[in-house]
DNA sequence: AAGTGGTCTAGACCACGAA
DNA sequence: TCGTGGTCTAGACCACTTA
């Protein structure tokens, strides 16, 4: 299997750095069954000398297949594939919009404002993106059932989704939207749920009173380990809870 | 979903392996301000020379550091020293005072009551328990760097950690106590995350003021697809939040 | 142009697990 | 003992930011 050493420029997500092209190779193997599951992934040295890259690099795409639960590295043993099936129906992404709808709540959305913007550093820390990049931003009000259950802010890359403001209104599930029409499907997430007190802004879009405890979860939503979205949802905790399956201890160190 | 990242400073039987060296001490300097918040933490050629290592060991101890909140890493400017908060990896089943350890923090118990009573139906409800049947309620606060910080209520079926009373203010993780004294190893949980105002009892345990929002943390711990433990845990908001690993999308309907 | 982090190489030795 | 992954070195060049 030959990688292609360097291909420079091009569109920043074409790049081909090689523990990437190794990663994804892996990766399809896999899935397609190719490394069966239950069975044993070639040891590290054979894999540097199948790909013709060194150990750093064999290293990194296997540490990005096990961090996304595909294989169990093991020292003395070896990495074995992991039925990533089962393992990813433990905590799977959900979009919002699509969580209500599952809860079998009637949802829409009552207003979106789609604008392209140079954000603040923290956005731009959370994207990976360099200074003064432009990002788009989605604002939208999510109404479950005839009320106002959540506002929804979303930060992209631009460069990754042009012409996305002719489909203001055209879409609910930004997730889904993306998947079809951009071919960007979402691989990993990491939210942060927090809580804070609605300021009058939120108090007013959301119809509750100024103070009242709301449900902060903040998602930065990854495609092969580069940040696609961060997303920030300001939720009526009245009205929403977060659930989560866990399953295991944490790794003893 | 982050491997290994959960690293323990103070660990007795310490490894000399220099890339937790060079993370311990970063870490150390970072909460102690040495390099503070909105600072800039030397160059890595810089911490190179400065630590007698390789570039490779370098990044590896920044890597953890960033994962864990510490460092916002950018290419071209440096890596930043950021506000961190303590937060909780919850793909795995962790206590929340192992958690708050692993965060460098000094935890300690301030009251902790156990006594025996028959709960309310809700709770029977969520211990698969029939009515009327005995339960140990273990009521704590939990002070982290000398200030309360949360509330924790566990519930447990009496029958099964007998003795249980004779050990109030013996243990703080009850994970571990659990696994080591009874042999009760959890296996799976299920957390509901939600956030409210602060009631009056709330806000004189905790330190904060009335209708202060809270992030409230339910967590049903099961072994053997029994639930063993009910747990609820009420936290100030200011100073912490959780975090969540996802992978994958849901399967299709 | 200079300095930063990002990637990568070609080695080396260590710690662990199985034969 | 041998093969596995875990750590580490001393370089090198690339990509990004700032000046």
């Amino acid at each position: 299997m030959e990688i292609g050493v360097h291909s420079i420029g091009k569109d920043s997500y074409m790049r081909s750095l090689a523990y990437l092209n190794v990663y994804n190779i892996l990766r399809k193997r896999i899935e397609e069954g190719f490394y069966p599951v239950g069975g044993i992934l070639p040891s590290e040295p054979s894999l540097e000398s199948q790909f013709n890259v060194s150990r750093t690099t064999i290293r990194k795409a296997v540490e990005l297949l096990a961090g996304e639960g595909y294989l169990s590295v093991r020292q003395g043993k070896g990495s074995f594939v992991l039925d990533f099936r089962t393992t990813q129906r433990l905590n799977y992404i959900t979009s919002f919009t699509e969580t209500l709808r599952a809860r079998g709540y009637e949802v829409s959305v009552k207003s979106m404002v789609i604008e392209c913007l140079v954000p603040s550093t923290n956005i731009l820390d959370k994207l990976m993106l360099p200074n003064l990049s432009q990002v788009v931003h989605i604002h939208r009000v999510i109404i479950a059932n005839g009320k106002p259950i959540a506002l929804m802010d979303n930060y992209i890359d631009a460069k990754i989704v042009p012409g996305i403001e002719t489909f203001a209104g055209k879409f609910d599930s930004l997730y889904r939207f993306l998947e079809s029409n951009y071919n960007l499907e979402i691989q990993s997430a990491t939210d942060i749920i927090t809580a804070r007190a609605a300021t009058i802004n939120e108090s007013n879009e959301l119809a509750v009173p100024v103070g009242f405890p709301l449900l902060i979860n903040m998602r930065v939503s990854y495609r092969n380990g580069s940040p696609i979205d961060y997303a920030v949802t300001t939720i009526d905790s009245q009205r929403y809870e977060f659930s989560i399956s866990m399953i295991g201890r944490p790794p003893k160190i």
